[in-house]
DNA sequence: CTGTGTGAAGGAGTTCACAGCG
DNA sequence: CGCTGTGAACTCCTTCACACAG
């Protein structure tokens, strides 16, 4: 469906709109215009026409979208019109987080498996899963053909559990760990690192009470 | 110290930088170029000179920077090189994880307060913390001069918890809710969101398929 | 007359190529 | 001669302005 290869800025965007439209769709909204995605969103109302006409002419001129056919344009661009598996990898106390708070609330995605290297760990319940050894995921990505892994175990094991994945077939990680992983350019790779994200936090903070002065 | 308002991609590089040079200052290496800081972090050589470049001139040519040094100057420009406090709203498993497991190992940062609405989770201790009521959080920030918040409650709950901070003197929040938050232009957001990272991950796997069809 | 779709202009950040200094 | 520091070229994305369709 894409013309070209989509830029990443646009493919950040269109989960925030499928969101929005889902909010929408459950208050019976049918038709909606880029202005109001706007303010929903924060992004101009230009940029998300830009952003959904890359992919189609979804929408009708001096009405709007659609919303349930703009929903499924989306679901199908992102690759959510299947059920998409995932496992987490480091079942620590942020790794356990996303075993159940966030992701099983989500319809879209389902967290097949949770694994540690801690014996202590192997055996508990998260949820309706349980942690296994790491030996047990080749198993789990072959039964469910897993293609994405989260990944939430200590910087230093960072690297040899990605080889790992990799190896047995995953080819995109929500990375959590703090620190660089080194990946084939088939792999996709997303960091989130809170002590990142904090710390450039607190340059706005600092440099406020500097201009303040 | 800076010459003008810093782009934010240099601001979100420069803690990646920090933590590069913490880890070699721990191994006694005393000057680093900028062809060695590429090969840790991916950026490229020249990218990171110019940043460092944006904010003075710190390296000797022909040798490299001081790595003490430039982690100095480093902290002040992010504003780390006095202690930053820091409190966790939302004491669900994802602020639990922040409360105990990444932040009270960061040098730089303390966790001081941790904060629910829900009654059964109110004096439950996390590592060295108590979670206390919304209402004890202006006594906390006033207490520890508190700037920077760590929202993770459910979506629905975040605008007006935001509101809250904000009148209580919060000036940057890290959000983990699943959802746009208004702020007036003096507050500063990094927003994370573990759905629109696995979608936007979800994306490639797909289209990845698609390609080799 | 409303709201989408889009070429063109503009802006921000990255890469290039090299000057400058130890 | 090596590695930093930096103007200039370039690339990518965003914003603007408007044509176009219902």
């Amino acid at each position: 469906m894409p013309r070209r290869n989509a830029p990443s800025s646009i493919i950040r965007r269109l989960p925030v709109y499928l969101r929005i439209l889902d909010n929408l769709i459950k208050k019976d909204v049918e038709i909606i215009s880029s202005r109001t995605l706007s303010s929903q969103t924060g992004f101009t109302a230009e940029q998300i026409r830009k952003d959904l006409a890359f992919f189609g002419a979804f929408g009708t001129r001096g009405t709007g979208y659609n919303a349930v056919y703009l929903r499924e344009k989306l679901l199908k661009i992102i690759g959510l019109d299947k059920e998409t598996n995932v496992i987490v990898v480091g079942a620590g106390d942020m790794g356990k987080a996303f075993g159940r708070y966030n992701i099983t609330k989500n319809p879209y995605i389902r967290v097949v498996g949770m694994f540690d290297v801690n014996p202590e760990e192997i055996g508990k319940e998260v949820e309706d899963l349980i942690i296994e050894k790491l030996d047990k995921i080749p198993e789990v990505i072959k039964k469910y053909n897993v293609r994405v892994a989260i990944l939430t175990v200590p910087a230093r094991e960072a690297q040899s559990v990605v080889d790992q994945l990799i190896n047995e077939g995953i080819t995109a990680i929500l990375n959590f760990a703090p620190t660089k992983i080194n990946v084939p350019d088939t792999v996709h790779v997303h960091n989130t690192d809170l002590t990142i994200d904090l710390q450039s936090l607190i340059y706005y903070t600092s440099t406020e009470e500097k201009t303040l002065i």
